[in-house]
Formats: structure tokens, C-alpha cells, sequence
DNA sequence: AATGAATGAGACTTCATTCAT
DNA sequence: AATGAATGAAGTCTCATTCAT
């Protein structure tokens, strides 16, 4: 049985607008943004079935029909099936990068800039949650160009930045920086991939229980155990 | 997945152990497994192509061609593409789930379970990279039918165990167990996936580095930082 | 039935009456009939082969080479292959329906009924020997749909009705409806299988004897020996 | 969705024991003939698949599953498909060939030649139906050598016969002889139709009401009315 | 700007057939 | 005599893409 066409049908329901695009914009609750068509529509359909399917799981004529168009169409905004994955990519990067950079003090205490960089990861994930599982799942793939590639460590930049005030000034444990990311963003990652597989419910509180066991996993042990409901 | 292939031949033939399971037994270091036939060879092919293009990008032409076979043969060993998933996913959960079952004793100081669960996965991830990374990518898809999902959890079971035992003798953190088990199975993937993107290099260092942050994301304030090197 | 079908934009249109009805009106000898391109000549091809080969017998890149179009274009017009068999079918019962309907008067002396009966049978084969040779090898068949097999039964209507005009006025023998119409159905098509066997030539001097011994075979013994040459 | 590959279940069921051969043997009521094995079970299940299917409709791995073999086994038997048509088709050819000859007296009064056959035909309708559904479905056909289009007109000899010598006694009706021909084969190939497709019950009832238009067909008006109630 | 029509390439799958056992 | 294994050819169907309108 073809496993495409078996879910093709629900592929064609209506397009949601742009989850991307839509969260530049001021935010309104987390509503339905406004009907968006053209090359907004395209995008975020294809940000969509990419991210459910999988680049080779998600055909033209699937995308074309959420973006309520005609597979030829798709072709008035991109040039390829490629050139679409690569841009949606992009946007998908550029998002997420640009939460982390506003949500995140480039300076200050260093557990306050822990917080802020977990809330911010928080915020996308809930907001964007197409755009964060597009990111996980097509973070390699041969049809990813170069420019696309350039912008995969950058993600990671404002945890390093984070990771790397607290071994300066001695406040986390010892290790490599590198095993330190690790455990915050894989902390991260496999509690969103936890919920939505729907092992557990991506309550508030999970985030914090998490938060807390990230923050344990790189505090040194003299790092004052500041939570949220402690004085 | 297709009704047809419950009374086709092919679909009947009993699952012989693939080069999977097989490799637990008898190391061979770590490259290629030597070169099989037949029903092995498929498995195989499939299995490092579903793991490195992911189901829709695997074709049947491919897989037939690395299991150096034609593609009609195929279909003598599975009814079906669909199948063939399946097939593969199960063996490749099925060594997983032996893997930790076999490494991790039952009973015994929570440090020490947690040391060996942690050598389990390392062992996994370094013999059968492949396995690993297919089940990774493949978790979730409409092609996986219920017998593969049933298994799903039971990967986590073993992690789920130590950790309860920790909340149950108290000689863990508080928070819920998602928490913890988040926590530690988080930051094993995270790695795996950092040093598969290239971004640091699969070393014993890292993962007892990656470890001991693991260790601390759950350890309770008042467990001893027992470390290899430690008495 | 492929159940996508149903949703499928090409399954969708509304099914323009091809060159079988079309020929009805505008009679044009018995050639090929004037090139025509798109749907038009897909479904004449259909038929064309259907009716040579049958079902398994026709292959897609068969029928689309017949209508001059590429394998891949047929999927423009009909979802599928038993799409257009099923579709051919209704045209070629639509138009032996329609045909018998126009030709045969619904009142009128009984063997002047008879006879436009037989005329209309005859003009159809002769007109469309292709759609009723299409209709004689597939009146059964998996591949037709309910909506196929349900126009089956209204093609004997006419001949029913005539036969019964006779049974009810006396004016033929006795014995069921069913040996009656099966006599004169079965020398009908008995005479174009062995006129397409080529055994004997289908001339109007053949069919005006075969309908004389239907006639025969049906009249009761008072029923007056009316034939066209007697006064 | 493939029409074949949806009834094949139902092929792959239990072998019948061959009907054209059974038929040879001494008649046993008609139940299920002992199990015949080998080269007898795969023209059965030919016969069988054939006359359901057609040529195209019936592949070898269904017929060597119906004959209880291995696809491979076929061509122990028949050199290939080709040849295991045209032999079943000449099987089945000869068994209504010997069923004519055999009950149809070669001198004797006309009507009683007409009744021999006419109950000949019925018999071996009856007893053989799948080998009549065959030739009837198979009169034509690509795959049919030359030696098997030649008997073709051997079955058509006994009626031939009967008919001629009406015509040359004047006990039938004027006309041609291949419109008598026509009209009593048509009216007995009619009948099993309309039976195989449910629309009447293959009675002797029925059968003998058929007989009687046949008959009344091609007899001559002076023809004494012989039916078997009549004196 | 948008799209209906068209299609070469290629996907999954089955088939008729061969061959070594 | 029988068959498991293997496969080139072919069949149905989808897809990414072009082009004229």
C-alpha cells in the first residue's frame, strides 16, 4: 500500500497559514493568523507535510494542494522541489535563531541567561512546533545546499555563548564545553520529541522539571540551586 | 500495511535472525558485517539505506542494488516495501532492546546499573551505528504497523527502571520520572546525533563526559559524586 | 474500485459523451472516426483494445500509444485503469441503450415492433461493431463497478418489452418470457460472433434470414407468416 | 487496485480434480472425481482460471496454485502458457466434440436428431461447465495456435449436419443454413449465458423451453409440432 | 500571476521463465 | 519429478517539471 496516497486525502484539507512568517508578526494569542496566499501559503505548506513526511514523502502536488494551488504554480515561487526544501529550511533556521537571539541577554547572571535561553526554546517549540520538528528531522539530508548547512551551528551558538560564561567564570561543573551543550539541548530535544510522540503531555511543568534537570546536568556543585519557587 | 501479504509466501517465511541480532554474538570489530546473501543481505541494505535516506528516499532499485540483487528478488524475502520496514525496524529494536537487557543488571547500586546502562548504549551506538540511526529517524511513520509501535516503549523501559528505583530509595532528585528519563535518554541521543553530524568526534572521553552530566541531571544533591576515578 | 479515485480531480469531470455516443448522430460510414484528441481519444482506444484483448489483455502504454498520448497522460483523464473500463462500459451500454430506445416504437403492431427492434440491433453492429463486441466479452468481469452491472439488465428491456406485448396479446406461443427473449438475444449475437469469427459474411441478407428464424422461434402458430417481401 | 491480485486468495484454494478428463471416465452422479495429481490437476486449474479469468486474467503462479505446484513445476508439464492454453483449449474442444458425436445419432427421424443434440448439449453443459465457459470465452484469441483454430469448426459440424438434412428432406423452413445454424447454436449459447449471469435458472425446465424455440426456429411450416407431450 | 495539459523518468510490484539442486 | 531461487521484462501508477495559454 502506498503510504502517501493513503494520507493524501488530509493532505488536502485546507492550508494553514504560515507558522513561520506568521510568528514575525505580531503575536495574537496563537490563533489562526489571517489567510495568507502565493508564496506564504507555499511555504508553510510545504514547512508542514516536509516536516510530518519527510522530504521524499511530501510530493509537489501534496504541497501545491494545501497552499490551495495548482502543482504548477509551486513553480512561480521556486524553482525546485530543492530550492523549496532549502528555503523552507532557511526560514525555519532564521526563526528559531532569531528567538533565541531576542529572548536571550547577551550578558548577565548566568543562571537568569540559562532561564531566558530554556523560556525561549520553550516559546518556539509551542509556537512554531512545525517549524521545530522540520528542524530536527531535516537536519541532514543530501538535498540541503551549502548555504542551507551554514546555518545549522548557529542555532546552537546562544547555548554555547551560555555554556561558555558559566566555565569562564567556573560556575558550571568541569568537561568539555561541547558535552555540556549536549546535555541542555539533547535535554531539550528529547523532551519534544517525548511529547510528541505523546509519551507525556508538554505541560509548563514538564518544561520546568526538565529545565531543572538541564540546569543540574551542567551547575557545578557549588552552583546555588536557584529554582523558580526557592528564595 | 497490505492484507495480501498475511498469505503470501514471502510474508510467511519465519524471521531468521539478519546480521543485526547476529552481530551481538560473535564482535567483529566494527566494520562492514562480512558479506551475506539472500534474505540477510536485503535486510542489511535496507537497513543502512532506510537509515541514511529514511523510508521514502530508499527505493526498492537501491536496496536490491546494495543487497547485490535484482529488484524482483525483493520481493521472494518481503510482500512488500511496507514490509520490509517493518522488518527492519523490528529486528533493529529487538538488538537494541537485547543490548540493554543483556548490559544492565536488575538489581544492584543505582550508581552501578546507571554506569552499565550508559556502557549499553555506548556499545550499541558504536557496533550497530546504523540500527541506531535508523531507529532514531524512523520512531514515528504511517508505515510502521502496530506489532513495530508495540515495541516502541519498551526501549525505554530498562532507563525506566533505574530511574524509579532512584525516586523509590530517594537517592535520586525529585521531579517526576518523564523528567529524568528525558534527561538522561536526551542527552545520549543529543550525543550520538552531535558526533553523527560531525560536530565532535565519537570518543570514549566524550561519552564519559557526556555521562557524568547525564549522572548529575538526575543525581540528587545528596548523592555521592561517584565517579569512575572516585573510591 | 481504487477508493482515491472517488477524490481524485480526474475522476471528478463530468464524463463528456465520447465519440461512441457522439456517432449516433451524425452518421459517417463506419471508418475510424475523425481523430480526436484528449479524452475523447483515450476512451475510443480504451475500447478499441478492450474489445480486441480484453481487460487483462490491454495494457495502459497499449491504449495510450492507440490514443497518441503518453502512458502517463491517461491518468489525466481516468484515475485508473478499471476507471476506464468501467467508464467505456457505460458509454458502450449507454449507447446500445440509446440506440435500441430511439429505434424501437413502445406501441404498434407487434411484428412491426419486432422488426424495428431487429433494425436498430443490426444498425448498432454495423455502426459500432467495436463498442458491442466491447460489451459481448465484458458483461461480467471483476474489474466492473456497481454502477456498471446496474444498466446491465436494461439493455434486454426492449426485447422484454416486445416479447411481452406478444405474451400478453396471445399473438406468440407459449412458454416464458425467458426462453423467448433468450432466442432472439442468442441468434442476434449468435449471428455477429460468427459474422466476426468470419464464417459467414454480415450482410443485410443474412440478417433478414436470422431475423426471419427469430421471428420464427418466438411467433405463435396463428401469428401470420408477415415477412417484408409478403403482403 | 488490481483486479487479479484481489480474487487470487480464492484461486489458491483447493485444486478441483479435472473436469474434461473426469468426464471421460464413467459417470459417478457428479460428485467430486478422485484426486487426480500432476499434469490432470494443472489442466483443471487451467480450464478452471481460464474460463474465469481469460488468457491475460490468469497467471501461472495462480494456476500452479490451484494445481497445488510450484510456479516451476508448470513448465514439467507444458513447454509454456502458451501451450497450456491451447492445450486446455483442445481438451475441452474434443470433450464437446465426443459429447456431440457420441449422443447425437448420425441417421434416424430429423426431430429426434434435433433432440439428441439439443439433450447432448444440455449434458455436456451441464456437466462440464467451466470447460463450455472456456470455449466460449477462448473462440478467439492470439494465443490460440493454428492447430487449435482448426478444430473450431468441428464442434459446429454435428448441428450442421442436422440442419442440412432438414434442408435437403424440406422439412425446415427455407433460408440459408447458417442462419439455422445460427439461431439454434445462438439460442443454446444464450441460455447458458443468461444462466452464468444469474438472470434465469439452468432448469431442464428452461432448457426444454429453449429447445422448443430453437426448434420452432428453423422448422419448416409444415413441420409436424412434435414435443415430447404431444403424441 | 496562475494553471491545465502533457510527459519522461522512475517507483512499486508481478509475471513468465530458467536453472541448479 | 519437483521446486526454491532468481531475474528481465513489463505493468500500473505517481512525480517533478515544462509550456502554452
Amino acid at each position: 500500500m502506498n503510504v502517501r496516497s493513503q494520507i493524501r486525502p488530509a493532505a488536502r484539507r485546507a492550508a494553514r497559514p504560515s507558522e513561520i512568517t506568521a510568528a514575525a508578526a505580531p503575536r495574537r494569542g496563537r490563533g489562526r493568523p489571517p489567510r495568507v496566499g502565493g508564496r506564504a501559503a507555499l511555504l508553510d505548506a510545504a514547512l508542514t507535510l516536509f516536516a510530518e513526511r519527510g522530504y521524499h514523502g511530501a510530493s509537489i502536488p501534496d504541497i501545491a494542494a494545501a497552499a490551495r494551488m495548482a502543482p504548477a504554480s509551486v513553480y512561480r515561487h521556486v524553482a525546485s522541489k530543492d530550492e523549496l526544501v532549502n528555503l523552507v529550511f532557511r526560514e525555519a533556521k532564521a526563526a528559531l535563531g532569531a528567538a533565541l537571539t531576542a529572548g536571550v541577554p547577551a550578558t548577565g547572571a548566568l543562571r537568569a541567561r540559562f532561564d531566558a535561553l530554556w523560556a525561549a526554546l520553550d516559546r518556539f517549540a509551542r509556537d512554531q512546533p512545525r517549524a521545530f520538528a522540520f528542524l530536527e528531522l531535516h537536519h541532514h539530508g543530501d538535498y540541503l545546499d551549502t548555504a542551507s548547512r551554514a546555518v545549522e551551528l548557529r542555532v546552537l551558538a546562544p547555548i554555547a555563548a551560555v555554556v561558555q560564561q558559566g566555565l569562564t567564570t567556573r560556575a558550571l561543573r568541569g568537561g568539555s564545553a561541547p558535552a555540556l551543550i549536549i546535555a541542555v539541548w539533547g535535554a531539550f530535544v528529547g523532551m519534544i520529541r517525548a511529547t510528541r510522540a505523546g509519551y507525556v503531555a508538554f505541560t509548563p511543568a514538564l518544561s520546568r522539571e526538565v529545565a531543572a534537570t538541564a540546569w543540574a546536568a551542567i551547575a557545578g556543585p557549588s552552583a546555588p540551586r536557584a529554582t523558580k519557587d526557592s528564595p
